[in-house]
RNA sequence: GGACACCCGUUGUA
DNA sequence: TACAACGGGTGTCC
């Protein structure tokens, strides 16, 4: 299971969304909310504890945000916080929250560099950012998405090898393979990149007709 | 005479750097300097003694810091600390060194909140920081660097644009732009990315001859 | 426990 | 560039 997770604010403090997106194979589903008015980071822990709460059983998860409050606390500062009493601490109720959720999974928590071109990670901004344009219109009308459920077009990734063209400007281009995991993808784009100094390989976010 | 002083320091400990601005008049005079490895008390305390050391003759000064550990230090708790025989005190030498250096002069002692708008602070806080990142840097360069040996071949950053083509597996691949660094090349291609939802953008390590 | 300073990092806004 | 929020730390003294 892979949830990616992210939350905004419009001001800080200020109105705020969370959003996260989990996906099992080629499943996904989506979750978010937000308050009126709140910080930057109970939105990045919101979106992390909705997530974990979302799942019905326990999990085998590979939790991915790009905030470095939410994962060095839940992963290295907690247990100190509270061998100290919570001392000082900010946003206690959420972190206990926080730990409570994750304790029930196996939990492997990961960090990406925000609007680094991530393709999950911005997916999930966009939808942190409308929730928290949401509240700060009022919390009134949700983008009714009541459509969309069967996606026809399945999320996937090309491994693209760009070698020299014949001119300063040109390039060749092929797209090696095409996979359904981005790690797994980005694993091949690696591995061909040490085998072929020649060439860059990439991974460019794509879609695939589904049958 | 008016002399403003401030410290600085790139991790603490760490490189660090201190400044000093004397004013007499319209008159203004700079000094500075830096150590690759110290604390941020002791680079506060180098800018005022090297502030007071740089005066050529006992003057009346009013001296402007915003660290309340040398303010109060050499006007409160000093005393004290000779007189119980500098059990457990740090930085004696330093202390010691402005002892000397205030004794020669008729020095008014003056408090400012760091980072609170004051205009002389924040200039010297400048001043400060550079030298600390110029002794990071190996303390070597100062800002006169003579010329580079101009390289014939330079290594550059591709933006490349990845669109799909004809079949499922092909794509159509130009260059977009090619920059010398590489960050303002990710940049780009991340702009690229959120702007044109139908290509993907790369960056692509590449060369460009030299003029 | 308090104060001042010096950082490191993330997010957000203009 | 500048501002803001949030967190973690060290250097020092009382």
């Amino acid at each position: 299971m892979e949830i990616w997770t992210d939350g905004a604010c419009l001001g800080n403090p200020g109105p705020g969304g969370w959003a996260a997106i989990l996906r099992l194979g080629s499943r996904e589903r989506e979750v978010s909310g937000g308050e009126p008015d709140t910080t930057n980071n109970r939105m990045e822990l919101m979106a992390a504890i909705s997530a974990l709460e979302a799942l019905t059983r326990p999990s085998k998860v590979r939790l991915v945000s790009d905030s470095e409050y939410v994962l060095k606390g839940i992963s290295e500062w907690l247990p100190g916080w509270r061998a100290r009493g919570w001392k000082k601490v900010k946003n206690r109720d959420l972190w206990e929250r926080l730990d409570e959720a994750a304790a029930r999974h196996d939990v492997a928590w990961e960090w990406v560099r925000g609007h680094s071109g991530d393709e999950m990670n911005e997916r999930v901004d966009k939808l942190a950012v409308a929730e928290a344009e949401r509240q700060k219109a009022g919390g009134a009308a949700r983008p009714s998405r009541a459509e969309a459920p069967s996606p026809r077009v399945e999320a996937a990734h090309a491994v693209v090898r760009v070698a020299p063209g014949e001119g300063d400007l040109e390039a060749r281009v092929s797209v090696v393979r095409v996979l359904r995991s981005a790690a797994r993808a980005a694993d091949e784009a690696a591995r061909l990149r040490a085998e072929d100094p020649g060439a860059a390989y990439f991974v460019s976010p794509t879609e695939v007709a589904g049958g």
